[in-house]
DNA sequence: CCTTATTGTAACACAATGATACAATAATAA
DNA sequence: TTATTATTGTATCATTGTGTTACAATAAGG
């Protein structure tokens, strides 16, 4: 687990892993009313990468999502769904990996198997960014969380990637009631609608969101929480339901 | 294009494709009142599957289910769109394709690579009934339309693959306007109604559907239809807009 | 011209949402 | 203690959207 890149990189063949198949994964969290993304920047580079991984030629290809979403956020259990695949041709680039490869004294043969094309199966996935570890796989400098609005030069078009994640997640914020996944377990009313108002772009009206929220029927009111504020003191609140981990299928 | 599948066939190594990746393609067309999907069958085989192919190695994966699309269809310009990639490990099962192969006389080694394991990224397309030729492919007896609440056995999990298709269907049907794409140019409101309810599998009131679908403007009102029968004679729409071809990207 | 089936739409009830208003209430200061 | 202040919870009303019923407007056919 630990040299895992290592093993893939003097696999020449990689053998024992699909050819051709990656999977890039968009991890969510929200921080300081910002939606935050987990990126890994890479070694004697200059790079910040989106977690990924490749699949194991006897594991599903979701279940191999779920192993890069638990080994860099050191969670289980998340929310995690598959939004998109990216197979354009154009995207094929082994420019950066050789270059990571080579900044760790390895000087890959052209027909090396990571040097090849990859089509890339993208995932997106809403943690706990309280109880998020951010951890490096074994090529990284550091694993960090970036603010969608302020985000460093990416790799290949992992940028384009965070981009349609962030349109699935808005689309599907009111269908599916995914946003409570990026909260803290309690929470009140008004972060619930900051989270809202930052994920879809747009101010709500605080009286109907409320209402909205209330009718749905899948919160739970617990305790006031005492802020500390000159005014009335807010619920908390706990999101009741079918702990709804996804994979959709 | 003629002996596509020769090709792959004798191609032991499947040079020129992206390995272990394939396309299934769900075609939708509306017939008598019914959502249809388009299968082939195989030669010396009691088999039906859905539309696919691979992905040539210097090809856009869309672009590949397009040409799937078009090569079956004779259709150019259909609503394509990518809904989720079949990943599972328990999907890898070489028995078939050996047999497709056994029955036309070619035994192929067991490193062949269309015995290897594959990924399948499903796509679904809707078309305009009336104007797709079912075209089989080169190792196909036929290609036809079959009723969705009357399917054959198909190979491996391609009912799945349906099921989620038409389940993705459903969930798109009222947000992204896409009905009218399985209607001939110009239909009345009573055929647009009837798809509606085919596809979400329940009754719509006619006043309310009516009036929604005309208060969405894209409708333009031509002439009236008259149909032969006793009573009043409906209107005959068309639909406007944005000719969307979808591929979502 | 009367019957019949179907279409287009009006009309009303009810539900959902936008918008405003206001009472309740924690802290702080007077 | 009491007034002040900011924020929360919710009531209220207007507006819009949808469910439901009803009915006038027809195309045939007798």
């Amino acid at each position: 687990m630990n040299k895992e890149f290592e093993q893939q990189e003097s696999n020449i063949s990689g053998e024992g892993f699909l050819p051709g198949l990656a999977i890039d994964t968009v991890i969510f969290g929200f921080h300081d009313n910002q939606l935050k993304v987990l990126l890994l920047s890479y070694k004697n580079s200059s790079l910040y990468a989106l977690p990924g991984g490749f699949i194991h030629d006897n594991e599903d290809v979701n279940q191999a999502a779920r192993r890069v979403l638990e080994s860099r956020t050191a969670l289980t259990n998340i929310y995690l769904e598959q939004f998109y695949v990216f197979g354009d041709y154009s995207r094929y680039d082994p420019t950066p990996l050789k270059a990571i490869m080579h900044a760790r004294g390895y000087t890959a043969p052209d027909n090396h198997w990571l040097l090849k094309r990859f089509v890339s199966i993208g995932y997106y996935a809403l943690v706990d960014f309280t109880k998020a570890v951010p951890t490096p796989d074994d090529i990284s400098d550091s694993c960090d969380w970036y603010s969608l609005d302020d985000l460093p030069v990416l790799m290949q078009d992992h940028r384009q990637i965070i981009e349609k994640a962030l349109q699935t997640l808005q689309n599907n914020l009111d269908q599916k009631l995914i946003g409570f996944n990026l909260l803290t377990d309690e929470f009140t009313m008004g972060d619930l609608q900051s989270l809202y108002e930052t994920i879809l772009n747009k101010k709500l009206l605080r009286a109907a969101f409320q209402r909205k929220m209330l009718s749905l029927g899948i919160l739970e009111r617990i305790a006031k929480k005492w802020t500390g504020g000159a005014h009335k003191a807010p619920y908390l609140y706990r999101f009741i339901s079918n702990n709804v981990t996804a994979d959709t299928f």
